[in-house]
DNA sequence: ATGGCGTACACCGTACGA
């Protein structure tokens, strides 16, 4: 069973890249972000022709995320659950979670927080606490469960191309790392993290400046899973070539194989 | 170098991303 993320930025636009993709990877789910659109115009026929449902949590304009997957998803929830409907942080299209073929995946758009003075930090670091709060109440470490998507921390320095110039700052800041990591030790391991130990492998590269030719990226997208099926993960890695093709998003693939 | 580039919405600029 293959696995995916990807952040679209902006499903309109990029819908045929994500099907180029789906076809030459075989994927049984994959999870977007981004998509910057109501459901109303998700492009649900274009997936469902390639043989693919899909699970949408959509919105105008910002966030948006969605499930694709071979099978069809079950139990499908929106939202951090755990709190009410009209929780502030339920506001914005941030989480959609559904079963499939056994495994509970979620694809999570995790706020970026724009600056450590904005106020825009704190929400994001309550939305890391919130989440671990999510999966406690939620699901058990000892499920199958693969949290996957855009979670706007490049958690360790091997996971940015200029640590020691960027220092405390957003993205990489140990708040942000602390939070993260809270939500981390709720059972999970980072699928790429099993397969690739070394420095330098990045999901997202600035447009400006044209970071990806330079090589300078961070690594932001991951796909964790909880340990009863991270044991069952046989590959793992970052398929950079959507990041070349003509008009790509600013993020690219990851992806995770487990053998279920 | 808070710029760079890209998307959305809408209006010919502004907000936002990371």
């Amino acid at each position: 069973m293959k696995i995916s993320t990807w952040n679209v930025n902006s499903i309109r636009v990029r819908s045929e890249q994500v099907l180029k993709w789906l076809e030459r990877s075989g994927a049984d789910v994959l999870c977007l972000q981004e998509l910057k659109a109501p459901e109303e115009e998700f492009p649900y026929e274009l997936f469902k022709e390639a043989g693919y449902h899909a699970a949408v949590a959509g919105q105008r304009t910002y966030n948006g995320v969605a499930i694709l997957s071979k099978e069809e998803p079950e139990e499908v929830s929106i939202g951090l659950s755990h709190l009410a409907p009209d929780h502030p942080l339920n506001e914005q299209r941030r989480i959609v979670a559904a079963t499939v073929g056994g495994v509970r995946v979620v694809s999570a758009y995790l706020p970026n927080g724009e600056s450590l003075e904005s106020d825009k930090f704190p929400y994001k670091l309550e939305f890391f606490r919130e989440l671990r709060n999510y999966l406690d109440a939620t699901f058990e470490p000892e499920g199958k469960l693969c949290l996957c998507g855009d979670f706007n921390v490049a958690i360790n320095d091997i996971d940015l191309y200029n640590p020691e110039e960027r220092g405390e700052s957003i993205l990489v800041s140990s708040k942000e790392r602390g939070a993260l990591g809270e939500v981390l030790d709720f059972g999970l391991a980072d699928c790429f993290r099993l397969h690739n130990k070394e420095q330098g492998r990045y999901s997202w590269w600035d447009y400006r400046g044209g970071m990806y030719w330079k090589g300078e990226g961070m690594r932001i997208d991951y796909l964790w899973a909880t340990r009863p099926l991270a044991d069952l993960c046989v590959a793992s890695d970052i398929d950079e070539s959507p990041r070349r093709w003509k008009r790509p998003s600013d993020h690219t693939v990851v992806w995770a194989d487990f053998d279920v």
